[in-house]
DNA sequence: GTGGTTGCAAATCCTTTGCAGACCT
DNA sequence: AGGTCTGCAAAGGATTTGCAACCAC
């Protein structure tokens, strides 16, 4: 009756798969990481997990919190980030070049002012995980 | 050798197609539209208009920057909204509740000198247009 | 007449789901 | 044992694309 993927459901056995798949996220503290990414990198270690497999157990740690889950463009694969226990992970958002498709990270209190200012002047809570910025990189303006 | 889906190639034919699909938008100018809402109305109106070319001509309008695109939810269709000539819309940034799918217009100074900013810092030339913050809005906030 | 445009259906892409068998506790 | 997890393949849904017919200029 119960479902593996149901989020509510327990979702506590420490199983291989699981293991392998946090280790691949905390490996990669700092950076992003796309579920075909973790595929490849598990893949490449000779261990073989499933591609549901993977997304199920990215959908539970984005649940409860441990990982956090960036959706740079649509219709392109999201990135993932562990920001559980340990991980050197700062507040940061996203610039990416419209021209090369690049990523660059930047942190900014300019923006957490911002965020700040709208919550209480229109009572709107920004999500900022899903905050993105499109323009173009320094590499690609001349261009 | 030119294929009406490169975004780079001419397009600038006044088809029937065209007229339509840009007359539903700017009727609705002020809200937000999604592809298959367009070709509801069109439908409705016994104007029938193939799904691609919606899609087609709204790619290449928003491209030319006479439409914004919105992606409310993921994996859910897009919203879009005409910001052309006439639209009544100018130098403001746009806040899209998750929840209930609601556009809300904000001017900010904070964001210009974010701008300018990273402009400075990291050469990044960051585009306005393309500038949208998701989260919830103030009367979703509760539910 | 030329080549940009359209429409249909099939194809894409990332992600989810059904289900039978495998595994943890 | 009993229910949770996994893996495969098929489904899913929004958007794109191939291609022949079409039509604006």
């Amino acid at each position: 009756m119960s479902h593996a993927n149901e989020v509510s459901g327990k979702c506590t056995r420490n199983t291989r798969q699981k293991r392998l798949i946090l280790d691949c996220l905390t490996e990669h503290s700092g950076e992003h990481i796309t579920a075909e990414g973790i595929l490849g990198e598990l893949k490449a270690k000779r261990h073989l997990v499933g591609k549901a497999t993977v997304y199920r157990y990215l959908k539970q740690l984005e649940s409860e919190g441990q990982i956090k889950r960036y959706s740079i463009a649509e219709g392109v694969c999201a990135c993932y980030q562990y920001i559980g226990p340990n991980s050197s992970c700062n507040e940061h958002y996203h610039l990416v070049c419209s021209r090369c498709g690049g990523v660059t990270h930047i942190e900014s209190d300019i923006i957490k002012r911002f965020v700040k200012a709208v919550r209480q002047s229109d009572g709107f809570a920004i999500d900022e995980r899903k905050m993105v910025f499109y323009g173009i990189c320094k590499s690609c303006v001349g261009i």
